[in-house]
DNA sequence: GGTTTGAAACTTTTT
DNA sequence: GTTTCAAACC
C-alpha cells in the first residue's frame, strides 16, 4: 500500500508522468493540489530527484504555503530546498541577485498601487497633463497592461504611430520608467518583466536557472499573462519537464492581464504535451455541481468538462429575492445563526461571496448587531492603512533613501514645521543637480531660498542617518521601530488625539511590530531590506486562518482555491453580477462569459449548502437601483432550487425601471417595514427579551460592542422593538431589542 | 504653514 | 454613503 494507491486513476497518471510537457485540466475540487504534492513527492522519493531541482510556482503565498507543508509532511527530510513559492516572490528572488545586470541596484523597492499613483501625478503634472481629462488610472493601466504583454516603452512608441492619444501615452511610460530606475524601484508588473527582460539578455543567468529547475510545476495556470508565460517558457525551454495544472473555467483574471489561450492553447505551444483531465470533485454535493455545469455550459470556447462526484445528490439550493439589500442581509444572518445553533455548523463553515467589496458593509452591520464574530478580506489591506504607510516610509528610508516617494512621504510626517513651498525648492533643486531626493535633503544648506527650513531639514537628515548607524551596529528591527515611534513622536501624536480612529490606528502600529517580531524569528538572518520585501508582496487573502471560528466575507475573487461546508452568494441581481460594466462593454460577450466563470468559481466553492440571494432594491452610491434576478442563477436548472424564482417574465422586464416606476417602487419599499418577520418561529427563537424591555427612553443601557449610552426612542414593530440609542462613542444607532442585547444600568 | 470646509468622485474584480 | 482633494481661511 503506497501514498498514490488514494489517487484516482487520471490523478495517478498526472503523478506518474513526469517527463516532457504535460497539461492537467483540473475541475474545482478534483484534487489538483493533491497531485501537485504527490507529484513533487513522487519525484523526490521514487525517482531520487533532487529537491533543489524542483519549482512549483503558485499565484497566492497562502497557496505555496500550504503546498510546502504538504510536502514536508510526506517527504521529511531534504524537502525544504523545494522552491514553492508566488511569480512574484520568484522573481524577486532572482532579480535581488542578479538585477545588475540590467543596470539596476539590487537593493531595489518594490512600488504598490498606492506609490504608483501618486508618481504617476507627478508625471502627469510635469508633463503638462490634465488629470481631469486623462485620469492617472488611465496611464498606469494602459502601461499595466502593456507590461503584462511584454511590450516595452519604445515598442509602445513604434505602435502607438500616428495616434495621437497612443504617443502621449506612450511618453507617459517611457517617463514613468525613467523615474522608477532614477528611484531603483520597481512596480509588481517590472518583476516579471525585467526577468523575463533579464533571462532574455543575459543567457548565462539562464542557463544556470534552466539547470536549477528541471522540473517545473505551475498551479492556477488559466490566470497566468502573457509575461508569466514567457518566463515559465523560457526556465522549461532546455528540459521540457514542465507540469502546469488549471482550469480554464475558473479563469477570472483578464482584467488582470490573465491570457486564457495558455491553458487553451497549451497543446499547440507544446505539441508532445500529454494531457489529463480531472474530472471526478471530492469536494460538494452533486446538486451543487450540477448547478456550476447548467451555468457554465453556456460559455462557449471552453474545454469540455463536466463534473461528477460519488458524495450524493445532497440538498437543494437555496434562492431567497428579498426586498433590499439590508433584508437580504438579516436574512444570511438569520440564516446563519440558525444553522449555527441547530444544523451543527460553525461560524467558521460559512462564507458569504460577493461580487464588490462594497456590499460587505450591510452584512457587517448586521453582523455587529447580532454578535456574530467574522472577518472580511479584501478591501483596505492591512499594508495600505496610513499609518503602516508612513512606518514603512520610514524603514523604505533608511533602508534605501534612493526611494523619493517614501522620502517625501515622511518628510513632514509628523509635523516638522517643513511645508510644500519648501518641499518643492528641494525637489526643483534636485531636478537642477540630478540626484535623489534625500540626496538634496543632505544639501539643504546650499539650497536658497529655504531660509528656516533647512535646520529643520537638517536635523531629520541627521535622523535618519543615526538610524542607519543603528542599524549598522547591530540593533534589532523591532528596536529600531520602537524607537522611530518614540524619537519622531508619531505615537505621542497619536496618543494625543485620544479619538477612537487614533486608537484604532495604535492598534494597527503594534499589529506591525509583532509582525516585524515574528519576521525576526522566522527568518536565520533578519534584515531590513529582507522585510520591506516580504511586507510588499503580502495580499490579503494570504491571512486567511482556518483556526478561528469566523464568517468569512469575501469577493468571489478572494474566494477562489477555498472551499466552505456553507455558502452564500449574495447579490446575485443583473447589474451587480454579471457587473453593469461587462453588460455594457462593447464586449460584452467576452466580458460575461468572464462574469461566468467567476459565477462558476463562487457555486463551486460550496460543500454542502449553497444560498443564492438577490435582493429586488438596493443603494448603489446613494442612488436606488432596482434590478432583476441575475441571469445567472436563470441558468441553474430549476429542479435543483428549492426556494421560489419570483421572475415570471424577466426577459420583459427592463434592467432600469422609468422614474416613475422608481418613484413608486421606492415608496413601497420605504413603506414596508424594515425589517419584516419572514418565519415567525424562527424569529421567536432568537427573540430573547419578547414582549417586555427592561428599559425605556432616557434609560442608560450599555451594548457590548457599542459601549454605553442613551435610549432616544422605541418602536414597537411586530413582535419586536425597534431601539435609537445615542451611544457616548459612536454617535446614534438604531437596533432591534432583540438582537442588541441592551443592559440597562 | 496649518486647518477647515465643501465639492466631487467613486465602485468591478488584485498578485 | 464614503473618501479624497482642493480652495479658502486662520
Amino acid at each position: 500500500m503506497s501514498i498514490y494507491d488514494s489517487l484516482n486513476e487520471q490523478q495517478q497518471k498526472g503523478v506518474f508522468t513526469t517527463e516532457g510537457p504535460v497539461l492537467i485540466l483540473a475541475g474545482a475540487g478534483s484534487g489538483k493540489t493533491r497531485v501537485l504534492t504527490h507529484r513533487a513527492v513522487y519525484l523526490i522519493e521514487e525517482l531520487g530527484v533532487n529537491p533543489y531541482n524542483i519549482m512549483a510556482i503558485t499565484f497566492t503565498n497562502k497557496a505555496a504555503g500550504e503546498m510546502k507543508e504538504r510536502i514536508e509532511n510526506m517527504v521529511g527530510y531534504g524537502s525544504e530546498s523545494i522552491w514553492v513559492t508566488t511569480f512574484h516572490s520568484t522573481c524577486v528572488r532572482i532579480l535581488r541577485r542578479y538585477i545588475d545586470r540590467l543596470g539596476y541596484g539590487t537593493n531595489f523597492t518594490i512600488y504598490d498601487a498606492d506609490d504608483q499613483k501618486s508618481l504617476m501625478k507627478d508625471i502627469c503634472k510635469r508633463l503638462g497633463i490634465d488629470t481631469k481629462i486623462h485620469k492617472e488610472r488611465m496611464f498606469l493601466s494602459v502601461i499595466s497592461s502593456a507590461k503584462d504583454e511584454l511590450i516595452d516603452p519604445v515598442e509602445f512608441e513604434t505602435r502607438a504611430a500616428g495616434d495621437y492619444n497612443k504617443r502621449r501615452q506612450a511618453e507617459v511610460y517611457k517617463e514613468y520608467q525613467r523615474v522608477l530606475r532614477q528611484n531603483n524601484a520597481l512596480d509588481f508588473d517590472d518583476l516579471i518583466f525585467k526577468t523575463v527582460e533579464l533571462f532574455k539578455q543575459d543567457k548565462e543567468v539562464l542557463n544556470s536557472y534552466q539547470e536549477r529547475f528541471k522540473y517545473i510545476m505551475v498551479d492556477e495556470y488559466q490566470d497566468t499573462n502573457t509575461a508569466q508565460f514567457e518566463l515559465i517558457r523560457l526556465l522549461a525551454m532546455k528540459y521540457k519537464n514542465l507540469c502546469v495544472v488549471g482550469d480554464d473555467d475558473q479563469s477570472i483574471y483578464k482584467f488582470r492581464g490573465a491570457n486564457i489561450y495558455n491553458i487553451l492553447n497549451f497543446e499547440k505551444h507544446f505539441p508532445e504535451a500529454t494531457v489529463i483531465k480531472l474530472e471526478q470533485n471530492y469536494r460538494s454535493t452533486q446538486n451543487i455541481l450540477d448547478a456550476a455545469n447548467g451555468v457554465i455550459a453556456n460559455n462557449v470556447g471552453r474545454k469540455d468538462k463536466v463534473l461528477w462526484t460519488d458524495n450524493g445528490e445532497g440538498d437543494k439550493i437555496c434562492f431567497e429575492q428579498l426586498e433590499s439589500g439590508y433584508e437580504e442581509a438579516d436574512y444570511v444572518t438569520r440564516d446563519i445563526l440558525r444553522k449555527v445553533r441547530n444544523g451543527g455548523y460553525n461560524y467558521k463553515d460559512c462564507a458569504i461571496l460577493y461580487r464588490t467589496n462594497a456590499q460587505s458593509r450591510l452584512f457587517e452591520e448586521r453582523f455587529i448587531v447580532s454578535n456574530i464574530p467574522y472577518k472580511i478580506f479584501g478591501g483596505v489591506n492591512f499594508y495600505s492603512r496610513k499609518e503602516i504607510k508612513d512606518l514603512l516610509a520610514y524603514l523604505k528610508t533608511i533602508d534605501n533613501g534612493q526611494d523619493d516617494l517614501a522620502v517625501k512621504r515622511i518628510i513632514n510626517v509628523p509635523k516638522r514645521g517643513i511645508g510644500a513651498a519648501s518641499i518643492n525648492k528641494v525637489i526643483n533643486y534636485a531636478m537642477e543637480q540630478d540626484i535623489s531626493f534625500y540626496h538634496a535633503l543632505r544639501m539643504a544648506g546650499e539650497i536658497p531660498g529655504l531660509g528656516k527650513a533647512a535646520e529643520k531639514i537638517r536635523s531629520f537628515v541627521l535622523f535618519i542617518q543615526s538610524m542607519r548607524a543603528r542599524i549598522d551596529s547591530g540593533y534589532s528591527l523591532s528596536r529600531l521601530m520602537q524607537e522611530i515611534l518614540e524619537t519622531t513622536g508619531y505615537l505621542a501624536e497619536l496618543e494625543a488625539e485620544g479619538t477612537d480612529e487614533a486608537e484604532e490606528r495604535i492598534q494597527n502600529i503594534d499589529e506591525l511590530i509583532s509582525k516585524i517580531t515574528a519576521y525576526e524569528e522566522e527568518e536565520e538572518q533578519p534584515t531590513l531590506s529582507g522585510f520591506l520585501e516580504e511586507v510588499a508582496l503580502v495580499a490579503d487573502i494570504d491571512e486567511f486562518d482556518e483556526t478561528n471560528d469566523y464568517v468569512a466575507l469575501m469577493t468571489l475573487h478572494s474566494a477562489k482555491g477555498l472551499e466552505f461546508p456553507n455558502v452564500y452568494l449574495a447579490g446575485m441581481e443583473d447589474g451587480l453580477f454579471p457587473s453593469y460594466m461587462s453588460i455594457s462593454s462593447d464586449d460584452s460577450l467576452t466580458e460575461l462569459e468572464e462574469e461566468r466563470r467567476l459565477a462558476y468559481v463562487g457555486i463551486t466553492r460550496a460543500k454542502e449548502h449553497l444560498t443564492i440571494t438577490a435582493a429586488r432594491s438596493r443603494m448603489i452610491r446613494g442612488d436606488m437601483h432596482f434590478n432583476r434576478v441575475s441571469r445567472f442563477v436563470m441558468e441553474i436548472p430549476k429542479h435543483l432550487i428549492g426556494g421560489e424564482i419570483y421572475e415570471p417574465k424577466a426577459a420583459e422586464r427592463p434592467i432600469q425601471d422609468t422614474p416613475f416606476q422608481k418613484a413608486k417602487k421606492a415608496f413601497r419599499t420605504a413603506a414596508a417595514s424594515y425589517i419584516p418577520v419572514t418565519n415567525q418561529r424562527e424569529f421567536e427563537s432568537a427573540n430573547t427579551q419578547k414582549n417586555s424591555l427592561e428599559y425605556q427612553v432616557g434609560d442608560r443601557v450599555r451594548h457590548i460592542k457599542f459601549g454605553d449610552g442613551e435610549v432616544m426612542a422605541i418602536v414597537a414593530g411586530g413582535r419586536d422593538y425597534e431601539v435609537t440609542v445615542d451611544f457616548d462613542k459612536t454617535g446614534t444607532r438604531k437596533m432591534f431589542a432583540s438582537f442588541a442585547k441592551l443592559k440597562k444600568i
